[in-house]
DNA sequence: ATGAATAATTGTCATAATGACACTTTATTT
DNA sequence: AAATAAAGTGTCATTATGACAATTATTCAT
């Protein structure tokens, strides 16, 4: 493998470098709330406070490929799919050095990932209402990462990423109410979530958490779109 | 003004340094149909083909500033909003040295733009269907930037930024029909429309390109989302 | 065994939004 | 005055929505 910039190769004269970083922003649920990832920065400056999960791009690596490898470097988590969220490059968010950072989210089902992220790790969870101060521009790039997260849950069956395979309709509908930050009325809620196609109940009853116990939905194969597309133009 | 980064200044130790540029991708609309603006590029490799308008930022610039910078540059355009759109970044995108692009994208009115762009610019509007070969990945942005500006015309006003102060209801529906690929019943569509409350009937016709003229509207002065904003899963 | 407690599940009705559909109006041109 | 071209407008059947509360299934306590 040789190394892509050679001296035999032309580079833009005069032009500014810089750092390129990336972000990980991971949601989580588990049944019950919407959490965040996060992690103590592990190098100065800021060393110690709350931070995304970041680290910078290394030469010969594609931008998804170093938000994949940070991730699990800092939190053991692998194979989660992220989606770019948008850059960050303000001249001055890091003291040390301009550095412009690519921000990279994902959602998971908390209670399948559970494992990796034990011990060696010192990454945390925290409720959306409860997110600690973090570093830099840490707080704006989670503000719009929800923001990104609702619009995208408004259009397109993107929360099933958070759920188990299987899953009940309360933890469904507290899964939305999180996301959404308000209150949805159940029978309304069932109504129109099976009407879209997208799940189907099986025969199983998941009884924890209540005496009657709550019917296990999954996710019809074949997956589309929540209503052809919503056009609020449309025909 | 100082440079930022001074002799006294840490910086990150072993960390790779790139190139960071900007593209911006121009959407337009003339009243029949959407278009999208190119240039030549200016300068090697590749120079004179078909290309978005982009730059390389500076070192005291933020991404937003120098994007604007390099459409002024390039086009004579000014005061464009444009917003980000994502960011390119593999790493032999461009050939000639790594380079991570951040991709903006903006819809502005053709003819109130005309001026600007006249003589000294060698910018040309595109139908989106007669787009011709792009250098590097451009020809995908501006796929990811279509994707893109569907998905926010479903869910927010934000296709009027297309249009002058005043506009026809036929032109309004070529601008939906041109940026979705589809056609629309006249019937529904306005109907839908008018309920919306955003736009109002002026008494004024607009008298050309029809015998009988058409009515101009305008925007509503208290712009709103369409309808509270829409959520599949609501209530 | 019985009853209390807890959460899940389910239905109605009035109103609003949608999609399919074609004729009338207005002003110009011939 | 008639023809033409595009703009404008109405109905109806179907479906989606939002507001609303009673019933069911199970466990726990007595």
């Amino acid at each position: 493998m040789q190394n892509i910039i050679t001296n035999a190769m032309t580079v833009y004269p005069q032009v500014a470098r810089v750092v390129v970083a990336v972000d990980c922003i991971i949601f989580g649920f588990d049944g019950r709330q919407v959490k965040l990832l996060l992690i103590h920065r592990g190098f100065e400056p800021e060393k110690g406070r709350w931070s995304l999960m970041g680290g910078f791009v290394r030469g010969e690596e594609g931008l998804d490929i170093a938000a994949a490898r940070v991730l699990k470097e800092l939190t053991g988590l692998e194979g989660v799919y992220m989606k770019q969220l948008s850059t960050f490059g303000e001249p001055r968010r890091d003291p040390v050095e301009r550095t412009v950072s690519v921000v990279y989210f994902a959602l998971i089902d908390i209670n399948q990932y559970a494992a990796p992220l034990s011990d060696r790790f010192r990454a945390e969870w925290f409720t959306l209402k409860k997110i600690p101060p973090l570093i830099f521009d840490h707080r704006e790039m989670v503000t719009q990462a929800l923001v990104r997260l609702r619009q995208d849950a408004e259009t397109q069956p993107v929360l099933f990423e958070l759920l188990p395979a299987k899953f009940t309709m309360p933890q469904l509908q507290s899964l939305y109410e999180g996301v959404f930050s308000r209150k949805f009325d159940k029978r309304n809620f069932s109504r129109k979530v099976l009407a879209s196609g997208l799940i189907v109940r099986t025969k199983a009853k998941e009884k924890s958490g209540s005496r009657k116990g709550a019917f296990l939905f999954r996710l019809n194969k074949s997956r589309r779109t929540l209503r052809p597309v919503f056009e609020h133009i449309a025909n």
